[in-house]
DNA sequence: GACAATACCTCGAAATACAAGGTATTCAAG
DNA sequence: CTTGAATACCTTGTATTTCGAGGTATTGTC
């Protein structure tokens, strides 16, 4: 693979990014290191936190996910986002949309 | 549909628009102006020219397209886009990982 | 001659990503 | 009890990337 094609799928995956955090909190509620490790296995590449949480932060500024801190587990506390209904509905809007794009795409306009 | 959700969406074509330029160019060869509409068509949203030339130029660079100015036709030149070999595999690639990701996105994993 | 449409390209301010560094808890090994 | 590793969160500053704006050029129309 060259750099560029790197590049092209680097690019691929940080659009598809916000995306599919949602979708993944909208499957189930996860705390955020959780969810870098599912984002981790479904893009094959590590997800920088420092992309991570503020894009966390940004779904709960805009009300489409509520957090909860859970303490009952040993270790660090955990941060638990879950989707709001608000948050659904956007991500169903955005799917719509993405599903239409990537039909296009696949089929070679 | 809020600030948030353009925003998610921009990056949502953002990081396509590499992916769908060198699908559109598979489909058929074209000239950067008339890719530009057809992205335009396909995405909803113009496509800035301080991106797509700079992409375009990359692709070149990358060996992925040739191309051919045509000056068979009154007005401007054009340059055509011609998808190479190179540029058959590496979108065979991208695309099948592109497929794979849009599952798993769609299946809200 | 002035304007609009087509067609290309580049530059640099502004937006964005993320590596790095920081804090904190727990457990295991030495 | 110290060190290290794993878990878990967050922020900052630099590096990268985007794309609005501006530039050039051709043709057709009013």
């Amino acid at each position: 693979m060259t750099d560029s094609e790197a590049k092209l799928d680097r690019q691929m995956r940080k659009g598809l990014l916000g995306l599919a955090a949602l979708s993944a909190l909208a499957g189930s509620p996860q705390h955020g290191y959780a969810l870098a490790q599912s984002l981790h296995a479904v893009f094959g590449a590590s997800i920088p936190e420092g992309t991570l949480y503020p894009l966390l932060s940004g779904f709960e500024a805009e009300g489409w996910v509520g957090t909860e801190w859970d303490t009952s587990r040993p270790g660090p506390a955990r941060k638990v986002y879950k989707i709001t209904e608000t948050g659904r509905e956007a991500l169903q809007r955005l799917g719509t949309r993405f599903a239409h794009l990537a039909d296009a795409i696949q089929e070679g306009f």
